[in-house]
DNA sequence: TAAAAGATCCCCT
DNA sequence: GGGGATCTTTTAT
């Protein structure tokens, strides 16, 4: 069994007891985590995330379970996917207590393996820097969407997390992107080195 | 029943 | 730097 510190070793499987904590604390910890879709054909390491709690007005959890944020108060590890603009999806790590609306949002990767899939799927021009630098362009090379809702990223789902090497670079936090309540919280960290943060 | 806002992205100027 | 695309969810009437 691994325990909350998500496995020592390069390359173990996110655990739930990993993210089973309050979000701001996960979010950063997962830092340098890969993200890994078809069957590890795809690849890229998280560089850039934000923290969602329920006594956050910001978050979808703040009013209580609805039909759209019902993966939010599941089992801590589980994926939840949800629609926004009319045209993107958005890809989060649920955390906290099973019944507690907590998670991350993925905001950015840096592509490590499977590019060209992921660039097959975010359109022509794309530069290797712009496929996984926003939430719904992660969603996008990874073709996470809607059906994938609710799914576990511990293992045996279409996506999973697993621990990346060591030796990031400086974290930066600062204000959340594109909300209009809750800015007064430094939620979003990113590794202010890497040139595939969103911004 | 209607209206507005939304955890975004892309293209144009 | 600014605005349009596009539609679901939530809130107001």
């Amino acid at each position: 069994m691994v325990g909350a510190d998500g496995g020592q070793r390069v390359g173990a499987l996110l655990d739930p007891g990993f993210c089973q904590r309050p979000a701001p604390e996960v979010a950063q910890d997962l830092l340098g985590w890969e993200l890994w879709g078809e069957r590890g054909a795809l690849r890229a390491r998280i560089v850039e995330v934000e923290a969602y709690t329920e006594s956050d007005p910001a978050s979808h959890s703040h009013r209580g379970p609805t039909p759209r944020n019902g993966a939010m108060f599941g089992p801590p590890g589980t994926l939840y996917v949800y629609f926004v603009y009319g045209m993107h999806w958005c890809a989060n790590v649920v955390c906290g207590p099973h019944g507690v609306g907590e998670a991350v949002l993925l905001r950015a990767a840096a592509p490590l393996r499977g590019q060209a899939l992921m660039a097959a799927r975010r359109g022509s021009g794309r530069s290797e820097q712009e496929l996984c630098n926003g939430p719904a362009k992660l969603c996008q090379a990874f073709a996470v969407a809607g059906e994938h809702d609710g799914s576990t990223l511990c293992g045996g789902g279409d996506f999973e997390l697993r621990r990346g090497p060591g030796g990031l670079g400086p974290v930066t936090a600062g204000p959340r992107v594109g909300i209009s309540q809750g800015r007064g919280v430094p939620w979003r960290w990113y590794l202010s080195d890497d040139p595939h943060v969103s911004r």
